[in-house]
DNA sequence: GAAATTTGCGCAATCGTTTGTTTATTGGCT
DNA sequence: AGCCAATAAACAAACGATTGCGCAAATTTC
């Protein structure tokens, strides 16, 4: 083995580059006092990088670090107040813990108390939130989706618009575990947890039925919407129970918020033939209904009873305590997170399936019993 | 230079390696048909990784990327439907385009409809929100605002619970910007937007005396919270003002709650010396204060009347329509959160200030002109 | 026709972690 | 003395994106 000026040559160029790059490394690091990382404990104790991580991560005993070392390891750790770089985590472990949360009107009080119970299910089980509000747009849905798949959640609850399903279809086909909540698609193949909102209506407008009442408007939220299609069907499928023709001109509005309400039974009362109860599908509806009722000058219930889907913890001290259907909301959250956690942390060999959770009739004052000529001849 | 077998060998066993590590990247290759990435995309267009990324950043120019290759990358681009990993973004760049939000309770109806508007201003920004509900619990606060950080937040807004405040200093001397929102520390020098607490609660209790009240209780939120103290102050401040003299047994309750509000009232209700007005310091302590009113018979504005902080959709709807010191909830989103992308985006030079928004009166029936013999006297 | 400039793009380091693979050291055994 | 195994820790390659610097080839300039 002869000495070679080539190879030396060679090999003396490659050991300068690394010191170059080396001293520049040594310059820069009295400027980094910044945040703690691996890297300046490593450096302050002379051990390697991974040798920190091992430790940090309690896999000392794996990897055979010496106690000695990880105790000084530890020991540092706390006193430099080091904590782990969520976004270099990420992106080695290609798992975030953080989950999407997209919801059409987070001031909606039902949207809101489930937000609770979500977010404080998914704290616990070690999650963070990222909250999308779609305004109930379909383009600010799919756009925000986009935008959270790029910041990688392990998986996304969502309220859907519900017009548009391609981008939630994608997202399943990603393999990105998701949970439908409230709003569901009886076609898709996609978990989700929701009231049994077909069972409440029916029970709602055989309680109005019961109670006398024929000509029951219903106004509507959001058509096309799982809630609002299985309630009206449940309204339907009442009347067809007890045997009462359907007034489809009763059959009113398009979507949850309080104008619709307000306006729906505005046009409602202005028309002759009087409904003589209503079949309110949420609780912002309800307020604008009961806006346009006292407006006209009409009493609940002695003009017009009336029923609204969602309790509320004001519902009873409105001036007329209101009879409705409650949700639980609280489970409903409890229940959509949990479901997507398993998903997430069983690699997702889960059959997908739907969860009904029954409703509850709360029974105040708003409904009037009705001497009805109808059903007596009918009985 | 002679030919040396020893460094030959080296060479060769380096160059080995490498070859096998090649050979590697290109097996695992076609199983990474997942996502698209830059590498993806230079990988099929035979252009290097730093040149995509130049042409979707639209820096082509600025490196002299020809016409036709930008069209190429950009055109397959679009097919691979690509789009970054903000997770790698991120931390190459130290900016998340991320926001931190913590409330105290996001089912409260005015820290939802602040939420909203947080969420949307945000959104127009460009900013995501994390979100986290603190429980009005310190140490889930204190948790959380860590993980943002550890999450890369850019800024944080917050109504912090406010018994403690070491965390968020922390956070203002890591000079990571920080908006408060509706609660504020008088001592610190830290940006916030908050209602006029102390006038409106000085403008609803003038309007009891007006009435002719002057034994009014008081029921207080969360103790040491500004808007709890800025209340208080009014409540007192008005009492000097028109010199009566305060009856310190009559400022009860200690959270913002309904169940507060409730056993607050139920006590008062029970103690001799009625007083004839209260003073609710929040909307839930007011559906509390309605429900142990109603339960002991009594009726508003009759036997007690009241004025409640927050003003609510079914204010004006309750048995009593609610006369009520509303809060710009909206504004105090939106003006928080550009208050806080003006910092992110200006490497905070600005001077940090705080912002008192007007509240507004809304007067309705649950307030009763008395005759006061008292004040006849005073008069 | 050589030198200087421009054009077009690639190399390689970096952000902070994780983890499979090496390397160096020591002790034990024959 | 020589070999093997165990121990303790370092090396280096990812994850995906950004960016300063540098290098060829093509073009212009003198």
């Amino acid at each position: 083995m002869d000495f070679c000026y080539l190879c030396f040559a060679q090999s003396f160029v490659q050991l300068f580059k690394k010191i170059i790059v080396h001293i520049n490394k040594l310059c820069s690091e009295p400027m980094k006092s910044s945040n703690p990382t691996l890297k300046s404990i490593a450096l302050k104790l002379g051990v390697s990088v991974s040798t920190v991580s091992r430790v940090i991560n309690g896999k000392s005993s794996h990897y055979r670090i010496s106690k000695e070392t990880e105790l000084l390891i530890l020991k540092a750790a706390k006193e430099l107040a080091y904590t782990p770089n969520q976004l270099a985590r990420g992106l080695r472990l290609k798992r975030t813990n953080s989950i999407g949360y997209i919801i059409p009107d987070i001031s909606n009080p039902f949207f809101a108390s489930i937000a609770k119970s979500v977010e404080k299910s998914a704290r616990k089980f070690g999650y963070s939130i990222l909250l999308c509000d779609s305004e109930e747009n379909t383009e600010i849905e799919s756009s925000s989706l986009q935008l959270m798949l790029n910041r990688k959640i392990d998986g996304l609850i969502i309220s859907p618009v519900g017009l548009e399903v391609n981008h939630l279809i994608n997202v399943a086909q990603k393999n990105i575990p998701i949970v439908l909540l409230d709003r569901y698609f009886p076609d898709l193949n996609i978990p989700f947890v929701t009231s049994d909102n077909y069972k409440g209506a029916l029970e709602a407008i055989s309680l109005l039925i019961d109670n006398g009442h024929t000509r029951i408007a219903c106004i509507q939220g959001l058509k096309n919407t799982s809630p609002n299609n299985d309630r009206v069907r449940g309204y339907r499928d009442a009347h067809l129970k007890f045997d009462i023709e359907i007034d489809e001109s009763l059959i009113v509005g398009d979507n949850f918020g309080e104008e619709n309400g307000y306006i729906e039974t505005k046009m409602l009362l202005k028309k002759g033939n009087l409904p003589t109860a209503i079949f309110s599908v949420s609780n912002l509806i309800s307020l604008g209904a009961i806006r346009a009722i006292s407006e006209e000058g009409l009493k609940i219930p002695d003009d017009i009873s009336m029923i609204s889907f969602d309790d509320q913890p004001y519902s009873r001290f409105l001036a007329t305590p209101m009879t409705t259907v409650a949700q639980q909301s609280n489970q409903i959250g409890q229940i959509a997170t949990k479901l997507l956690v398993d998903q997430i942390e069983s690699n997702r060999n889960i059959e997908p399936k739907g969860i009904f959770l029954p409703t509850k009739m709360i029974v105040r004052d708003s409904v009037k019993r009705r001497v009805n000529l109808n059903l007596k001849s009918l009985g």
